[in-house]
DNA sequence: AGTAAAATATCCCGGTCGGGAATTTTGCTA
DNA sequence: TAGCAAAATTCCCGACCGGGATATTTTACT
């Protein structure tokens, strides 16, 4: 989960696998129908508070852990 | 990591451990230095592509995983 | 093949991000 | 304890993004 193409790919897979609609999810998360669409199309800009309420809506959690490659990406290498 | 501020917390420690200070950690994520400290203040509407680029700055990803009471949350329970 | 439902793109306004300077807070030392 | 230096936060302004409703395209099923 680096990218927010891998968070899109994610939450979409998290929501077919709960058989969801867009729709649905959308309104379970308190978001837009096009919020979602766009998080799920990895748009860089969407916000951290309703992308967190999707990913509760979804019954997930988000952890933060140490990087394979530990490494801290700098901006220029 | 279920709410912003979580993820503010968590954000901040990381740092901290890093001894980085906000300028250096903005400079190496490709962010300004406002956005981090709004980020770092629990701010819901800060955007998830420079999140992220944080965390990669931080040397951390980021996992999805079904939530302890793993019964998703509705809008209103 | 045809149709109905779902997913995606468009329009306009309010809100957010970025950069630099000033102000407050933190923490360290004499 | 007082005092200073470094770090963190706040402020202003221009440009771009997020949100709801609608129109259009794509998907799926009979």
């Amino acid at each position: 989960m680096t990218t927010p193409s891998d968070l899109a790919s994610a939450i979409k897979a998290a929501r077919r696998a709960l058989k969801l609609r867009q729709a649905e999810l959308a309104a379970a998360a308190g978001v837009g129908v096009r919020f979602l669409v766009e998080l799920e199309a990895g748009k860089p800009t969407a916000q951290v508070g309703k992308m967190l309420a999707v990913l509760g809506a979804l019954g997930l959690d988000c952890q933060l852990v140490p990087r394979s490659g530990k490494a801290p990406e700098r901006r220029s290498p």
